[in-house]
DNA sequence: TATGAATGAGCCTTCATTCAT
DNA sequence: AATGAATGAAGGCTCATTCAT
């Protein structure tokens, strides 16, 4: 993944140490949010934070490793919001009602991480030119969405879907939400209930019998 | 837009430059969807056209300039592409099959073009960190599928919509497309056909009555 | 005077901060009197100071923070040589030998800085081509010349002089100071307290009443 | 002198030749009194001339020979103003204000020229550093004062001077003309008469017996 | 004779990274 | 655990020069 082979020996972190990644991680965010990707310098990062660029390479091995650090964390914070709220759900049309909600409102709620996490996916490549975190991340964020469609097919209330059509259904359904975070950066004033309304009721009927 | 003000004396090109300038934007379009925007560096563009980074230079003012080349030859082919075919249409439903499936054969007969588009939307930016070609660009885009969506609306075949709900909807279907883009260079050898055929049921299904 | 506003914030420098900028300020020197301004590039100045070129870069905002400091330094420690020995005349005729035996020794003892200086006035210019230093280093070069004339004239030791013939006897004064460092220039071993005693019988004659 | 070996066999110029050669100094100087030397590069100046670069290159052998010419051409056109009219006067005394006066005429009706030569003297540097012109030219600048001096002094009506004493008088005389030169760059405005006038009674009475 | 095209060296600057303290 | 200092590679750009046409 990385050109420099990452530690195996995942050395056990003091607190401190934990609490001084995470802010590091943090002020990544923000500059990323802020400036974009390319302008989110080692500098830029270490005087947001108000330390030296030293402190960050003396906690990260290199540049790439604290980058990594902003989709894990996002993907950590994104399952822990999703889920339970997808599985307090009965039925699979509420279930997908609930995904759509609930990933708006996370989005909505966490602007700048999302969008710092959207600029590092589309920025940052493996030695060979290939898009980084594409394949991996995605998959984990599809498979709930095909998983909700297949129930809800099984039960009766979905159509029909292959194996194939249910992954096209999921990217769709994925787009539109990925989509709606670029608009939100485009008008940050939107109205997202309503938006949020829209989707469901535009995905309700695409996926009703 | 540009720090320098762009030359409003459009220079009369010879043949020969014209061909040479879009020889080189060309080998910018490959480079950037081989190894992404960020490293696409005229040093690499002009590996990649075996010719010396001065020649670059001395046919573009500056890299800006041969990179706003880009999306703006992209505009004008998938314009030139796409509205002779839905305007062969009679009816909305028929215009917004074609408008779909105009724009996957497009993005699939144009792949490398398409990718270095969506490389440079996500990142360039103007001075103050804005990104730049989002706003102007999309609303070009957008707009004639609100337009095929009101249409619709008044013939009564599609479902009400206001102009907000129908800014959702066309967002969206602009997003599935985005989506077919993204998942089309993490699989080169989908089918195109039957993603496409998936999309028009969908977004038939979403709009009808 | 510069495109990037110059920070007001002058930072609190350390010592060794204050005493490696000098190193680099002195280097530059050297390097403008052996091979000119306009071959005086960093990676010349970096080379002969034995230090990388990002090196001059981390201590100076750029290459004309760098240079501008050796005017100032100059003008710094030319006024701290010369205007305590004038001060310590009693008559104007005094201090006019004075003025022009000191500025010689000056000179002659800072050989180097003096050159560097010769080829920036001549050579540094504004955006819009004017030369940088001209007007605001010359004032306050030739205003104490003309504060002596006004005062011997005064005293009635000197010949009677308007305001503007007062400007030319202190120009040509200035003009035969600054033709003796290019004489200097060219005849290293110039014998320099001779040129001192004809400078200082030559004005001494065109002064008198 | 140059790098390159000039080539020994001058060939035989035509004339449209040497108008092509003529215009382009007469650009290069316009170039260098309006950008400076540092600024006119080939380029800036093929631009004026309204011709290609290759066309300069085709003309001169180098940036160098082309530069060369403007010194050059300056002391033809000098030596044949400035000469006629000293050698026009009886007394060394008249001689000396004929020398002053015409040269502050001179520089008057050639700004450009002048400054231009002025820029490149100041500019132009050989392989090991020295100043290009500076020996050869200054020679021949102050020979002609040098001799006037002796005169006067011999004819009785200077005072004494030495080789030296002579040669440091010249110099005084030669830099307040040059001084001359840089305060009507910075002052386009001032009085010439009035300026000559006063030249000529300092250097007046700094000769008197 | 003149041109447009191309080259390649050199410039200033930015930046991830290393290291002594 | 943190810092300031230094490095060196790479970036975009300018320019004198060369060359085929």
């Amino acid at each position: 993944m990385s050109k420099k082979n990452k530690p195996t020996n995942q050395k056990v972190m003091s607190f401190i140490e934990k609490a001084r990644r995470a802010q590091i991680v943090e002020c990544a965010i923000e500059t990323i949010a802020e400036v974009g990707y390319a302008q989110a310098s080692l500098g830029q990062i270490a005087k947001r934070a108000k330390i030296s660029k030293g402190v960050i390479s003396y906690h990260f091995a290199n540049k790439e490793e604290l980058m990594e650090q902003i989709p894990i964390e996002y993907y950590k914070a994104w399952h822990t919001y999703i889920f339970p709220r997808i599985e307090a759900q009965k039925s699979p049309k509420e279930m997908l009602r609930v995904y759509i909600e609930s990933n708006l409102t996370f989005i909505d709620q966490n602007r700048q991480h999302v969008f710092a996490v959207i600029e590092m996916v589309s920025n940052t490549r493996t030695a060979d030119g290939k898009l980084q975190f594409a394949a991996e991340l995605d998959e984990a964020i599809l498979l709930p969405i095909e998983n909700i469609l297949t129930l809800g097919m099984q039960e009766g209330v979905f159509r029909e879907f292959t194996k194939s059509s249910a992954r096209v259904m999921a990217l769709t359904i994925r787009s539109a939400v990925d989509g709606f975070t670029l608009e939100l950066t485009r008008k940050p004033h939107l109205d997202v209930q309503e938006y949020t309304r829209e989707l469901v009721t535009i995905f309700d009927k695409s996926t009703k019998k």
